[in-house]
DNA sequence: GGATAGCCATACGATACCGTATGGATAGCC
DNA sequence: GGCTATCCATACGGTATCGTATGGCTATCC
């Protein structure tokens, strides 16, 4: 427990670390997936991190900052994840895919699906936000064509496919709550494979 | 232009008609179109309506009120849409189901799709919103599967590629934003085909 | 051991919204 | 002409939120 006595940031102000952008922005992140973009007020953050507003203005300009950066950072995250898939798992391409479509249909993810679809909310309403969705989305839309053309497929035919890939998964998340009968599970195995080997589903 | 005497309900208050409950439940559905569901608060409609809250809350109990009947309207809207669309238009089943995916697949009808994912939205925070989301989609996923079925699927296949129709249509209406290259009316034909017919796209 | 910088609490004004209370205007009915 | 029901405006209290201003606490540095 020594303390290092130079440019040490700082340690304990009585039980509570102080927070930095960081923890904000986390938090905001944390708010956003459980209430959507109405869920981002700087008040009711200050409650959920145990201090007041007054830390907040101390770190951020104002509200509008502290949206963007929650933005900046979720783009830069599935932009990271974009690249990271695409050079690991250099294994069969069609695995891939099925594997791509898994991260997005629920299951596990729950959170990032969360706050996918907060984002995708946020972005019909805000130009910036629509701006990032865009983005990301040729990314993701660029890795998964890569992919399906890396399994024989031509341009044009993976061009579709990751389209319908991407738009299937978004909206199949768009469509289940809690429950839902158990069948979708098999239904997805069998989606799944139809999009990526085109065999008749059944 | 004759004026039936009796029963009638009101015609002129000073260049602005009475409004009723419908015409209320009719400007909260545009504003949860364009704004969603932040957009419906008492106030902003009231002056989106020309009036003050005054008459809001005269035809109604109070902001819960009207949301419930948004939903209802909705609802039932959409239930009536899938009966219409089963019964006439008996050709060619496939085309059918062709033309159901043109209609959730943006281009016009950009309105209602607006107020489907605003309600979408709405059910991923209200179990009352959630319910009715899910008893549309029921009747959604049936009418399409009947479809699949009569162009010669066993149940089997029609469920899951029902199920694909949805999910893709609604997760494109989530991935398009005004501009988008133009390529993108290409793949939706090809895509469309490929749900309908099981062809490879391209 | 006093000054300084980092981090936060409190208090304030301003706005937006909900719901209530109450009065006023208008149209039909007698 | 007055009565009544319909429909709405205004005023009010209460809460939530934004952003600012200001002061206080704690560690570190000299």
């Amino acid at each position: 427990m020594e303390k290092k006595p130079t440019t040490k940031p700082r340690a304990s102000a009585a039980a509570r670390p102080p927070l930095d952008r960081k923890a904000w922005i986390q938090a905001a992140t944390d708010a956003l997936a459980e209430e959507g973009l109405t869920g981002l007020r700087v008040e009711v953050l200050a409650k959920r991190c145990g201090v007041t507003k007054g830390s907040f203005y101390w770190h951020f300009r104002d509200r509008q900052e502290l949206l963007d950066e929650v933005l900046n950072l979720w783009k830069d995250g599935r932009i990271r994840d974009v690249s990271k898939q695409a050079k690991g798992e250099s294994g069969k391409p069609l695995e891939q895919i099925v594997r791509v479509i898994d991260v997005y249909s629920s299951s596990r993810n729950r959170r990032g699906i969360q706050i996918e679809l907060a984002v995708r909310d946020w972005a019909r309403r805000d130009p910036k936000a629509a701006k990032v969705v865009e983005e990301v989305d040729q990314w993701r839309l660029k890795s998964a064509k890569d992919l399906f053309i890396g399994s024989g497929m031509t341009p044009q035919e993976a061009a579709s496919r990751s389209l319908l890939l991407y738009a299937y998964s978004f909206g199949l998340s768009l469509m289940i709550y809690e429950h839902f009968d158990g069948d979708v599970v098999a239904l997805r195995a069998q989606i799944a494979d139809f999009i990526a080997r085109g065999a008749t589903p059944a």
